[in-house]
DNA sequence: AAAAGTCTGTTCGGTAGCGCACATACAAGA
DNA sequence: TCTTGTATGTGCGCTACCGAACAGACTTTT
């Protein structure tokens, strides 16, 4: 569906913020890594072997309880990178990585990274950054998960899209948004349906196309601006391609 | 009313944790400081001029919304710190820090801290470790807010003020706690209402006294168990004063 | 003792979201 | 074409929680 042009490394943010020394160092380590949706990256508590940097696909992170139901509480796509628990030192987390948009990611072997991150340069710097941001995403998650309704939830969660994707089309199915939000799909079909008759996306078995995106902004609640601020403010401003 | 003795640095966990050699070069810059119920040592978006780490305290880390309503993302006691954004990079967060627990702790000036975090040392992994497991606790705090009941976050928040408290009482009120969960007042009346007829607790007027912890955590949901074995993992076992 | 303030208990109507059941619609394969 | 599977729409009763109002109980101050 997508072109299957190559992206490059570089199409990753993180690693277009690094300078070229830096980079080019790491250069012959990186891998092209195709990635379907639903793909399991990582398990919850299983150590990583590879740390990966997104170039158009993005990454959900969620958890899940013992009685099944589940929620996101962080989405990387081409700003970031997953597997930050590798060189935080814990190894592992107790959330899962999966797959919510297919496409390309380059990854790096567990070892490599480290290595660089230990040379306390701006490797280390950026990833430190990086993970502040997400903490904030991920906390504003837990306001928001409190604090707001499905609909705005669902806002939230397309434009969190929408910023990491190349174009304006998802495909997603509301049963699956529904368990990234942690609600049940019929509040999503209520509220993605309320969205289309106001004219603001348009959707079709599997696939979401934003239509009118400042919309969607003036409905979301605030939590989506607080961490697009915050991730603005923590990494360095995104270059072209 | 409580103890009137002077706490050592070394009641705090990360601080009994660093080799002999790392805490005394950091002994001389030590301040005891303490904290009074309610006082904020940092708002939101706001430079930290200390880290703080408390020994015999509790401080919330909470966000506040637009509307005003708010609701704690993560609490901090003698097993941690107040003011990882400054190591992180970041300097600021979006949330703001708040005295839960009256009491000591010690603060170190910024800039100290971060020299010592830069030379790369013992204080660094811990640091970064400890930052992950807070990362786990805002996650899980994120998840619960989305499925499980006030009774059960009622349980969880006991527990955990609870894991970070000398005795086992804690001078709160209902009220307070209502801001902490993001839920009414009334709310948290019923629950601990609920937890008193079962004999679990015993209140007045601010001031809780947990009778049967084994009771609370039988109640509680699965949130505070994954936080407290994943601080286990992350940070070292606790040395006895 | 009286007054004022604070904390907790209770009630009541309103609503968002849940769980379930089922209907419809579209897609892909035999 | 028929079947099967998947995605979405809808209705219904239920529950947890909300917002507001108010009453009682305890504390502190005067």
């Amino acid at each position: 569906m997508n072109k299957s042009t190559i992206p490059s490394p570089l199409q990753n943010q993180l690693l277009s913020a690094l300078p070229s020394i830096d980079f080019e160092r790491l250069a012959p380590h990186f891998e092209l890594f195709s990635m379907a949706l639903g793909e399991v990256l990582c398990e919850s508590g299983e150590l990583l072997n590879y740390v990966y940097f997104p170039t158009e696909s993005i990454v959900s992170l969620l958890y899940q309880l013992e009685d099944g139901s589940s929620a996101e509480i962080a989405v990387v796509g081409n700003e970031g990178i997953v597997g930050i628990s590798l060189f935080m030192g814990g190894e592992t987390t107790p959330s899962r990585a999966v797959v919510q948009s297919a496409g390309y990611s380059y990854r790096l072997k567990a070892q490599i990274l480290k290595k660089e991150f230990n040379r306390i340069g701006p490797m280390m710097h950026l990833l430190l950054r990086y993970t502040q941001a997400l903490i904030t995403q991920m906390t504003q998650t837990a306001v928001c998960n409190r604090h707001h309704s499905v609909e705005q939830q669902l806002c939230r969660w397309l434009l969190l899209s929408l910023d990491r994707l190349p174009d304006n089309d998802l495909r997603m199915t509301q049963e699956l948004i529904a368990n990234m939000l942690g609600v049940r799909r019929e509040g999503v079909t209520e509220a993605a349906g309320k969205l289309q008759r106001a004219g603001l996306i348009e959707y079709s078995r599997g696939h979401i196309k934003v239509l009118d995106r400042p919309g969607l902004e003036k409905r979301v609640c605030e939590c989506y601006k607080v961490v697009k601020l915050e991730f603005d403010r923590l990494l360095p401003a995104r270059p072209q391609f």
